[in-house]
DNA sequence: GATGGGAGTATTGTCAACAATTTCATGTAA
DNA sequence: TTACATGAAATTGTTGACAATACTCCCATC
């Protein structure tokens, strides 16, 4: 039960909506530079479509917050600051803060067990960190887990917020860092699934946001270190 | 400073965007019924527009969650179950909560003391109860209130999240609501602005959790005595 | 040399017609 | 009577052309 899977089910029944997959795929690995201008013909032009089809897809990338538009101007590949990455996770702390809470309480045992199962081999890869090399690109075990509890909420818009809408921007940033999963990472992951199994809501909500906070230290201090073009920010201002 | 001269504030430049401020408007004052299937075709002429640009209208309206659209098949005005509602106001919990302690320490003087003065407005508008009989459908204290706080924060994207996607629906609902602002949220707002005002952020989002969690409870027990009639669920299943 | 205006180009917004899909109604068979 | 197949009507998806707006480059003026 992969992230992507889960979260963007939906297989393109639609030109407009196989275009948003792709133009989604391609802005989140980066293929697509950060901050650029989007040209309606040249970008229709490329993939074969009218330009009316690629203004709806345009238009889903504007909803999931990875593009900008401004009327009879144009849309842009978002290009956001550390200062903005900063603001999503004080946003993730509340919100997957509530989430653990309500995983405490909602969550089947089942669920449970598969959280389990789940850090028992986020365990065994971080002790085998050979084959972890780069493949935390495209499964990403931190996103995994988080997902899992926030799945685990049962709140079908909770849900939806941060997998959808939210979580689009993680990966597109995390794309660009080091793997942040470490063994101190993954030690908060084994307390707060201890709370949540404990069924303890109160905690579980502790932990998770103390986590999140932790993340988001650690993302700073490495973002700090690092120059614009390690970053990616390839922009192009106006 | 309204609310909605704020949150959604850039007048419309395009055929697109006054389409889509009208529906939103005609949405959230009850005027289209709740659960109807747009036809294309049909409000495209009562509008005198093309459906293209209709249908942008309607793709923005769906990021706002105020419909839900299939391929193929159509859209539909949103009609949200209590447990939806209720859904949200666990997440308007987190977010809220974590905007008061944000507010808290980032609001500046002059804006706590516009807050100080907005509830004094509200002190003295809840001792004359003659002028405010309906007036809350129009300007809503309660949602200037939680506005205000969320400006606070300095958080863009939670502002954006809250004030822009969330409240639309918080708003749809009310619209069919009694008003929610009683003597008692009044008292949880005055504790609330003590605390931001002393800049406890902590106590901030304890009170701020406490008071939603309540208007929650307040607004479950008033539905739960309202027939669907009451509740304007003329819905029109598939 | 810098600034402001104006024609020309390119891009975005809008529209109406065409294609694909779904829905509804009718008729037939079990 | 019910169930299913079939075809017509309506609706949605898609496209290319036209209109409106923004950008660019050049030239005149200060």
């Amino acid at each position: 039960m992969a992230f992507q899977s889960v979260c963007q089910s939906q297989e393109p029944v639609t030109i407009a909506d196989r275009l948003f997959q792709d133009l989604r795929s391609s802005i989140l690995e980066g293929s697509m530079p950060a901050g650029k201008k989007i040209s309606e013909p040249e970008l229709a032009a490329t993939y074969g479509v009218s330009r009316g089809s690629l203004r709806e897809a345009i238009g889903k990338l504007e909803n999931c917050n990875l593009v900008t538009r401004k009327p009879n101007i144009g849309a842009r590949i978002v290009n956001f600051s550390i200062d903005q990455l900063m603001e999503i996770y004080q946003i993730r702390e509340a919100m997957e803060g509530m989430a653990a809470r309500l995983a405490a309480k909602n969550m089947t045992e089942q669920e449970l067990l598969h959280l389990q199962e789940l850090l028992k081999r986020h365990q065994k890869a971080i002790k085998e960190p050979g084959k972890s090399g780069n493949s935390h690109l495209k499964h990403d075990p931190d996103l995994d887990f988080h997902f899992c509890v926030i799945q685990g909420s049962k709140n079908e818009r909770l849900v939806r917020m941060l997998c959808q809408d939210l979580y689009d921007l993680v990966r597109f940033y995390r794309f660009r860092l080091n793997p942040g999963f470490t063994p101190k990472a993954l030690r908060e992951h084994e307390l707060i699934v201890e709370a949540i199994c404990r069924r303890d809501g109160e905690m579980a909500e502790v932990l998770m946001r103390h986590h999140i906070r932790a993340s988001r230290n650690r993302a700073q201090i490495q973002l700090e270190s690092m120059t614009p073009e390690e970053l990616g920010q390839r922009e192009k201002p106006a």
